[in-house]
DNA sequence: CCAATTACCGGAAACGTTACCGGTAACGTT
DNA sequence: AACGTTACCGGTAACGTTTCCGGTAATTGG
């Protein structure tokens, strides 16, 4: 508090000039002399005059910022996401104010009310992998404020939604391993309840269906969290026989744990059996063999949910859209 | 816009009572009877009013909004660290504003005055592996806006601080390798301008110094970035004769390429070498052999510095203090 | 029963900015 | 010479709160 914030009333004493003129010479507005828009900025300069975005975000009902609700931050999507959406922020001038809702729909609701009572001009969500119930969100539109969904989107609500086709690359990743001769192969599934886990798994079964490859149960294994104990079911797919040449992982880090466990009982990775995960996390580019995995354009995604919640918020008639992103197959040595 | 916010006013319209009393009756100011009191509260509930965060800025000259600068948020430290924020914020009813420097030092002085133009209450930096000027800082402080930095800080500037003790941490890895025998053990440095790879070298060359053993130069070598091209830093070690027993990675990503190199040329691991990694990743427990490994108490940090700005904000004249949080180490197999 | 205190409430100013309206000069136009 | 136009500027209200000051009615004390 030492410094007191200099504010317009301030250069319009100094400059012997209404607030108003010097209002006028801040943005760029008609009406005024160049002379004395000059000397405003000049002083504005000197001062280091920084408007106060509270005055005028009261007066023009808008903050410049938006509101981004995540599930969790501690995962590369998400934060590839909001690397991208800090680049279009700071290109438009907008601002980020962040929430995470760990997985909690009930969590998620007080981070949108706290978003809210921030008057930010948009809301960016990717739901929580429990979240039904769409009333919080259409009370958010009433309110006049625009909702971009990504990655983790509401089907039963209407709004503007980014999101990858991981149907499209689980189909890519189980196809490519029965080109490369699998005829029998597992698949490590997810949590239940992310759609997530049901995009990725009805990917699988088409690709068999595809190639005439029987859709058998006993290959079909579920873990109830991500990234955590993946290891009884992958023990239990190894057992199975006749033993699967192929297995097709919900993500890259049970597929790497599954990796480790099978080359400690003698598995040869990918002679014995070939294993495709999904996410392209840094460390399978590293390990041995360097696994096959599907990439995901996080940042694509952040990128385009942002511009197009901007052009919303700027063109509020603008009409709602859904882009679906590719992903792309990295295929490594464990398919090889 | 086709609902408006309900404002302060609305609630006097309708119960017939003046806007300064319908703000006594929201917070929990005397001077109220507690009859008109709840009367306000049930309204307000009802009509579902949020106050105008701006407007309450505006007056009371704070925002309640905490501005953070990492430089990036893709990493399992800095997005661990966040969430120990949010959690906190949360708490106190603060709001997260985000940016991100990408290890730019330009781009930070941007964030910074971005956020400063908001009005945050306070600043959470984690500095570039190459900002030295501390110009900007002192600016921010005259300003009367504390500011705490935690894990990347600045010497030369004083504020209050949150790190980890590294040195430590590296030191704790490097006198468990010798423990478990190894006799000559080489160290994969980070890039040479980040504190933390000052750090962990110091705790390296310090616990080789305990134990007598000689610090050989031939045995440090360094990779330019994180995360990246540490292979033919790797190589250069294995091809060291007499071959090192022991080597002490910067992170963990470069050791478990490294593993799965040594595995590929024979070497066996921690038979042959043993190894010790930084970061504790989630893969680390997960790959063959496992990689002992330092943790760091990231989530601890994010906490304990927003804690600690909170308090700056709330009594301007609290005094500035530098927490350091101890590493844990993580024994697994790679060094058995 | 009167004075003093208390409990409660309303009015108005202020925070920093923008938006609108109106006014004064100076400059053409016929 | 009278009028309309243009260029520029100031005053004021408003945005939604809080804070301070003052005022009225009820309650208390002697």
């Amino acid at each position: 508090m030492s410094t007191a914030q200099v504010t317009i009333k301030d250069l319009a004493r100094q400059l012997n000039i209404s607030v108003s003129t010097v209002s006028r010479a801040l943005r760029n507005a008609p009406d005024i002399n160049p002379g004395t828009k000059n000397a405003v900025l000049k002083l504005a300069a000197e001062l280091s005059y920084e408007p106060n975005v509270m005055a005028q975000g009261l007066v023009k009902k808008k903050t410049k910022i938006i509101g981004v609700v995540v599930p969790a931050i501690h995962s590369n999507y998400f934060s590839d996401a909001l690397s991208g959406m800090t680049e279009v922020a700071n290109a438009y001038d907008y601002h980020l104010m962040f929430c995470q809702s760990n997985e909690d729909a009930g969590q998620e609701i007080r981070s949108i009310k706290k978003l809210l009572a921030c008057h930010v001009d948009g809301l960016l969500i990717s739901v929580s992998k429990d979240t039904k119930n769409t009333a919080e969100f259409e009370k958010v539109k009433q309110l006049g404020v625009p909702v971009v969904m990504f990655d983790r989107t509401l089907p039963d609500f209407t709004c503007s939604k980014v999101i990858v086709d991981e149907y499209e690359g689980a189909f890519k990743a189980v196809e490519h391993l029965i080109r490369k001769g699998c005829k029998r192969i597992a698949h490590l599934a997810g949590p239940v309840n992310a759609s997530v886990s049901a995009n990725r798994m009805k990917g699988y079964i088409d690709a068999l269906a595809k190639y005439g490859l029987p859709v058998n149960d006993k290959l079909i294994l579920r873990c109830n969290a991500f990234e955590e104990d993946a290891l009884p079911a992958i023990k239990k797919i190894i057992a199975s026989r006749p033993m699967p040449d192929g297995i097709f992982f919900i993500n890259d880090l049970s597929a790497i744990s599954a990796i480790q466990y099978m080359q400690k009982k003698g598995i040869n990775v990918p002679g014995d059996i070939k294993v495709a995960g999904f996410n392209d996390d840094p460390v399978s580019a590293v390990i041995q063999p360097s696994l096959t995995t599907v990439m995901q354009p996080s940042y694509e995604v952040g990128k385009l949910a942002i511009g197009i919640l901007i052009d919303a918020i700027l063109k509020p008639e603008s009409p709602e859209q859904t882009i679906s992103l590719r992903t792309k197959l990295v295929i490594r040595d464990s398919t090889k």
